[in-house]
RNA sequence: GGCGCAUUCGUCUAGCGGCCAAGGACGCCACCCUCUCAAGGUGGAGACCACGGGUUCGAAUCCCGUAUGCGCCA
């Protein structure tokens, strides 16, 4: 059995170790988010350190995506990528032969071999466990070659891989900080594949070596690591190293409950951006997945989430990403910051093209930074995410809103009286001293009361004269921000749309 | 197929032997506020704590088994 004791006084090092196969997914993104609260928590360090070496998988700008993720989110790492630390080289392609130096080693230790066995072999191999229902697995064949033997196989040239061998007895136990006490028995781990024929390392390999030249002390990774775990305990036990201490945190799930993936919607926390979505909600959400301070906090900030977070309130089984949750508190996000942070961070999906969900192409670009300020008080509990930006505050930016005459006329009214009810605003408007939102409230209010309207019924139709929609922000304090010319304007055409009919 | 992990409202969760005829949040429904839509407020529906055995004076909480789900290996 192995065990390991880790110091109280050790300095804690975690690690985010991503590979460079694609987008950064929300699930990979929550592991970082834990690894850095664990590491800010107790004053640790927090390191970022990028596992390429499956480089068949490996997609271009794919950790370009992960680093930018991670610089969106604020989880700032202290050694890795453009920053540079005692432990590095921080890219695992660059330090191959520290792995090859391991593998080699162990070969002579006699805690591995070389194995010279055939793709084909392999293959057969699998198809004749499958059918006979036998736990699949390597059949150890290379492990009794003699030296003789590997020396002739080598000078053949032909292609050889390095496997560990794995003790045929005994278990191999962790005590997990999540799950508690997990144990395997050795005799159902096969003879696993370190090093590739091609020089690379498995995951395996490179995974125990680096973990410990860079001194980690606690790994926390998903829990799909869980079952690679043993193999990982063997080879530190094998090279002679203390092993971390683990944690294996639970999955994020789609809505089915299996791994969330990209058929189940966006899973990029990139997409997530992109979608009006702000990081600070985000990473309050992810934090909440998985992980809770107590009974009732939902809405938490950085600060508290630094200073409570711990592995003992880390939930075990797998949650399910809801992505309405995530929309709920990305609104009470929105409505906690000040106008001005809001409109900063809307401009740039205001101005992005009409196709791409922006203002439509009449509107000018650059928009009015301080027209966009005075609009902004005024959607602002009706954003959900920054794209929504756009939809709800499109009349106050285009020449003139496009509606469907009818909706002019309200519940109980005809043409006649939603046109009178125009013409009369018009009129009332047109000598109204002060344009503000009260004096326009005042006039418009008596105004309905003269013509026999309910003030729903005429505030109505103003509206969709100057909005074009029957739902809109506040109607007095739109008019103050559209201003007297372009309302007047807008509400003189809807008159003339209802005199065509 | 083997191994491993998990299992409290639809979803995220609180609960670490008595305070639980199970609390909070999202979503849903109703009402209030109100010029519409939001936001906000109030209230409601919603979990026989997967199932079956134990242990105990007492179990959602401890133990065992079963089922289901998921993950890993191939």
């Amino acid at each position: 059995m192995l065990q390991y004791a880790l110091d109280m006084t050790t300095p804690v090092r975690v690690r985010y170790a991503p590979s460079p196969t694609g987008e950064p997914h929300v699930g990979n993104i929550r592991t970082a988010l834990f690894n850095w609260l664990f590491a800010r928590h107790h004053g640790g360090k927090f390191i970022l350190r990028i596992e390429d070496t499956d480089q068949d998988r490996l997609v271009p700008g794919a950790q370009a995506a992960i680093l930018e993720a991670l610089e969106w989110l604020g989880l700032d790492w202290d050694e890795g990528p453009g920053v540079n630390g005692p432990y590095g080289p921080y890219l695992q392609s660059q330090r191959l032969s520290m792995y090859q130096r391991y593998a080699s080693s162990l070969v002579e230790q006699g805690a591995a071999y070389y194995c010279f066995c055939s793709e084909e072999r392999l293959a057969k191999l699998r198809e004749w466990q499958a059918q006979r229902k036998v736990p699949p697995g390597y059949d150890r064949q290379c492990r009794s070659l003699t030296a003789d033997e590997v020396e002739s196989q080598r000078q053949k040239g032909i292609r050889t891989v390095v496997r560990f061998k794995t003790p045929p007895q005994g278990r191999t136990e962790v005590d997990d900080l999540i799950r508690g006490h997990v144990s395997w028995e050795n005799r159902l781990l096969d003879d696993f594949v370190i090093l590739k024929s091609d020089g690379w390392p498995t995951y395996h390999l490179a995974n125990v070596v680096d973990d410990h030249h860079m001194a980690i002390s606690h790994v926390m990774r998903a829990e799909e690591w869980l079952p690679s775990t043993p193999r990982h305990l063997q080879l530190y036990q094998a090279i002679g190293f203390e092993p971390p201490l683990f944690a294996h945190l639970p999955m994020i799930l789609g809505p089915d409950r299996s791994k969330l993936s990209k058929r189940h919607g966006a899973t990029s926390a990139i997409e997530y951006r992109g979608k009006g979505y702000l990081p600070e909600a985000l990473v309050n959400y992810l934090a909440l997945l998985g992980w809770s301070l107590d009974d009732r906090t939902e809405v938490i900030s950085r600060e508290d989430l630094i200073r409570h977070f711990s592995t003992e309130r880390i939930s075990k089984a797998g949650a399910i990403f809801n992505q309405e949750k995530l929309t709920w508190m990305n609104g009470v996000y929105i409505r906690s910051l000040p106008p001005e942070e809001i409109a900063r961070r809307l401009v740039p999906f205001l101005e992005r093209p009409a196709e791409m969900g922006g203002l439509p192409g009449e509107v000018a670009r650059p928009i009015d930074q301080g027209y966009l300020k005075r609009i902004v008080p005024l959607i602002q509990d009706r954003l959900r995410t920054l794209s929504d930006g756009p939809e709800l505050s499109d009349f106050f930016f285009v020449k003139r809103p496009e509606y469907e005459p009818s909706l002019l006329v309200q519940k109980e009214m005809d043409t006649q009286s939603a046109r009178k009810a125009l013409e009369m605003s018009l009129q009332q408007l047109d000598r109204l001293g002060s344009w503000d939102r009260a004096s326009l409230e005042e006039v418009l209010r008596r105004l309905a009361a003269e013509l026999g309207l309910k003030t729903g019924q005429l505030f109505g139709v103003l509206r969709v004269a100057l909005t074009g929609r029957m739902a809109a922000p506040p109607l007095f304090e739109t008019m103050e921000v559209l201003g007297q010319v372009r309302c007047m304007e807008r509400i003189r055409q809807a008159a003339l749309l209802l005199a065509e009919r």
